[in-house]
DNA sequence: AATAACTGACTGACTGGTCAGTCATAAGGA
DNA sequence: TCCTTATGACTGACCAGTCAGTCAGTTATT
């Protein structure tokens, strides 16, 4: 028995959940340890104790939201439907998932800024595409085969859907009095149905 | 009559060319006003002759940035041929563009990174997205009116295009081995016409 | 039950280094 | 000579990361 409980995972927790806040707020680098040690309630000090440098953090942040947003794709695996109902209730999904990431999106695009320096970001952005591309095009093909779409190829189908995607969060980050994600991204998914049908 | 020729605005030019490689190589944080200096062949003190800040710079680089785009963009007016010749046109035009665009693009994604907490950053982009869609809808009334397309907005479909663009670029940056930004972007526009039309 | 020995979490003052921006000085053309 | 252009050593603020020391709680000993 040691003479104190292990708090080692809460702590990482609690300061990862600190840190996106502040991160969030301001930035990656206009973020001090300082802050977030205030924010997580311990000293600058502790923080050392929990992650071996504030690059290590934002390491950290990085694997959790692909864990998350991952976890949120898989929820289309195992659906019995056809495969255009089975996009349009992936849309909708992504749609109702969104509220929890929009608040987090500074992050993302800060993610962005990286990828073109730090290899574990490229290699984390990389293997979310692939995931991805393994999950949709399995479904494009199965509408091909089902005769219910008409294309020639189904990765590339599966591409122009990513692309709807993170192109209307874009567009959305750029504008958001202009553009209304939940309803351009169902427009756009019905103006490229429309294409698919055979 | 000053007693040497003003040489302020090729000053400023050789300095903003030296900063964007800087700061493509390094990015806006890491890179040090002593190698923006040296890559311009001049010393620090000079960079502060024509620029009175390093933010100075940066907000120079993003006003040059979209000032080409929407160079670019304005190829499209005066067109004469029909609606969907012209977007395949526009297709075509910015994957043209597109070489000089690419080694810029981690300047692109840095300022989107500043989005979110510099208002000068968040005008630029929103009025970039206001430009774009006051040239691109009314193509597509157009498009409508003449009985080529069927859709019954305009707007959201100037949206689709403009997601498709920006996402198939992001996700070409994800993954270069897996998206080909030519090919794909083709490929995206003629699903998305086929549905459009009539 | 009292106390000593121990543990591991936590603190915050401090260090070493970095870097944007300044300024005294110089060079040279008109 | 006067003015513009340029230099680069210097300053002062800033901050990630360190470490000696504190403290609350736990176990061992009597």
């Amino acid at each position: 028995m040691s003479p104190k409980p292990n708090v080692s995972e809460e702590r990482k927790e609690q300061i990862a959940e600190a840190a996106t806040k502040v991160f969030v707020s301001k930035g990656f680098d206009k973020a001090r340890m300082n802050d977030i040690a205030e924010e997580a309630g311990l000293s600058k000090g502790a923080l050392y104790l929990y992650f071996k440098s504030k690059d290590a953090i934002i390491t950290h942040l990085l694997d959790k939201l692909f864990e998350r947003e991952f976890a949120d794709l898989l929820l289309l695996k195992d659906d019995p439907r056809p495969a255009s109902e089975k996009l349009l209730f992936f849309t909708e999904e992504m749609i109702a998932g969104m509220q929890n990431w929009t608040k987090i999106i500074p992050i993302m695009y800060e993610f962005l800024g990286r990828l073109f320096r730090q290899s574990i970001v490229q290699e984390a952005f990389k293997k979310y595409m692939r995931f991805y591309l393994e999950l949709i095009t399995p479904i494009i093909q199965e509408g091909i085969d089902d005769g219910e779409f008409k294309a020639d190829n189904a990765e590339d189908v599966a591409i122009t859907i990513g692309a709807i995607f993170e192109g209307t969060i874009l567009l959305w980050v750029y504008d958001s009095e202009i553009i209304d994600l939940e309803k351009h991204l169902n427009s756009a998914m019905k103006l490229l149905l429309e294409g698919l049908k055979a």
